[in-house]
DNA sequence: CTGTTAGCGCCTTCAC
DNA sequence: GTGAAGGCGCTAACAG
């Protein structure tokens, strides 16, 4: 911190008045004559004086700041959410401190740490695919840091989370294959340990039965996420006596990876599979070969939601603390690029 | 805050010894008995104590923060930029204050006025678009707050920065097209106000000029870089009485957003002019209609060079401080994505 | 080896 | 209307 930074003392002493009263002028206080308030918001502004966040978060015993976990930015997912969560934040005169785990569940817990250390009022996180060990977070339920989680969501009770519905989405994406006379719809998941994938799964079934639909298992294979991955489970697909005629898929990353393995690799027949699948991601709009629809899950509307119901609960916080799991389920939109 | 966060003071008083004795165990003072500092650091764990960092920056007056400010993070350009800044930043045990201009000059004021707020130690940016008043920049450099602005650089004089050399990718644009035997290359330019787009004008003219080739300005035209705007500038060179065989546009964006068009457009002729452009950005990679080559500018390596140099002007900053403007240049390479 | 003390910049209570 | 004093959690002299 360069040493001339100024300080209220250092306007005091150029003034030749109280530390507490340039304090006051600064705030507006109305005990203040209109005259030295103005003295010492003109010096004030001339020197470029920025009262000392650090200072006032130390004494306040507040940071006005609230952590942000997720587990990338290149998505644009996460970057639209980022949006939302920024511009309420901001709004609110809350500063965001902005990190991604990687999906890496020991970076997670680091940054979680880091959160602790930093005073975070409050954290918003969307969790690592691999966390399986919820310890840090329970950490931060004991020492009442509000959280809110959103969009990827641990298995604990009692959590604050805002998330869209997997389920309503996977039956839109079912009814409107089905309506296209689409016969045998596969599904190409996520890692099996996901409670995203596990939803997916159980949600998958269910639509079909909903709909008098028998359930193939054969049809349901697992993607790591990477690109290999679902190269991988799309030749597993191919591999298969009856090949699908539709397949959904656990994102748009999954359903452009596998359109670019089955042409590179040039398997006829399954060219024209139509592909549905989640995010909605805005690049699959520059692109020829997307999926024919994508379930929309409004990420930038869940990252406004969840900092909204953040910044209750750290106004609550005051009050008593009535320990009621706020969670909301958001209506997700199946989205139509083409007809076909 | 919650009440019952655990303090040095609290620990020691459970301990009945100072609280400078549990800040040395702590801290792994060599003074301190074996005894001693198992017994504080059981005890430490037991609480999950987390020193106060607002306290520590506060005393120490050295946040350990760097503050970033770039427009977006939608573009993966930018976002592999955060990763390069991260790992560096983490590495060094600095933590990252990440902030999105939305490329608007007043957001990009108001950002660099909560850092000197938040006094980070030190500052990165990537210019908004619009900014055109360094006013704020100024007041950073005047506070000897250390700045290093990477790939938008302001037309400032005595600063820090890292950049890719356009010059050099433009230069290897022309030549690439032209060995394809493109004669009439046009320009899809970004704003003229832009250093960016000046910057790509002269270099694009040296370029030509290098080679022996005449510059027609006709064939160059100027997006404000949103979609309608790109498909504009499209149409432009569309209307022109000798269409142009190859295009050079202002990054990716620009080039999909125009392929786009000309497609939408069913404007016959000019479906398979090639086009390059800047950026390299990933999702290409998925398109069958992207650029046929593009200029990749490294933005991790921008990130992490930029990050380096910031850390060491911090150091620096104990000695004393000799200001000289310290600058790079990546070589930036075109990556041939078609051979068309 | 350990304890005591002072002070960082700011806000707040109390006193004039 | 204004000033003086205390204290937030921590570190770093200076004492023992």
């Amino acid at each position: 911190m360069p040493e001339n930074t100024p300080t209220l003392k250092e306007i005091a002493r150029r003034l030749n008045i109280s530390v507490s009263t340039v304090s006051r002028a600064l705030h507006d206080h109305y005990s203040i004559g209109l005259r030295t308030k103005m003295r010492v918001k003109k010096l004030a502004s001339e020197l470029n004086y920025e009262p000392n966040q650090t200072a006032i978060f130390f004494k306040q015993k507040k940071t006005f700041m609230i952590g942000v976990i997720l587990p990338n930015l290149s998505q644009d997912f996460f970057a639209a959410m980022v949006n939302g969560i920024e511009d309420v934040a901001y709004k609110n005169n809350y500063t965001v401190l902005l990190c991604q785990s990687r999906d890496d569940q020991e970076r997670e817990k680091q940054l979680v740490a880091a959160m602790r250390s930093h005073r975070v009022d409050g954290v918003l996180i969307s969790i690592a695919k691999n966390t399986t060990d919820y310890g840090h977070f329970e950490l931060l339920q004991r020492h009442k840091i509000p959280v809110v989680f959103l969009d990827r969501i641990p298995k604990m009770p009692d959590i604050h989370y805002i998330a869209s519905s997997l389920g309503a989405g996977m039956q839109q994406a079912v009814d409107f294959l089905l309506k296209k006379k689409h016969r045998r719809i596969a599904l190409i998941n996520g890692p099996e340990h996901l409670p995203a994938s596990q939803e997916r799964l159980e949600a998958f079934r269910q639509a079909l039965w909903h709909k008098r639909r028998k359930y193939d298992p054969s049809l349901v294979v697992s993607s790591d996420l990477s690109k290999e991955g679902s190269g991988k489970a799309m030749q597993q697909l191919l591999d298969l006596k009856h090949t699908p005629d539709a397949i959904i898929t656990f994102n748009d990353y999954v359903a452009l990876d596998c359109l670019q393995y089955a042409k590179r690799s040039k398997s006829g027949g399954i060219g024209n599979v139509s592909i549905v699948s989640f995010a909605n991601e805005p690049i699959c709009d520059y692109m020829d070969n997307a999926p024919i629809a994508s379930v929309e899950q409004f990420p930038y509307l869940q990252g406004e939601k969840a900092t909204r119901l953040l910044l209750q609960l750290l106004e609550k916080e005051t009050g008593r603390n009535d320990d009621v799991a706020v969670h909301e389920l958001l209506q997700p939109q199946l989205v139509i690029h083409r007809p076909a």
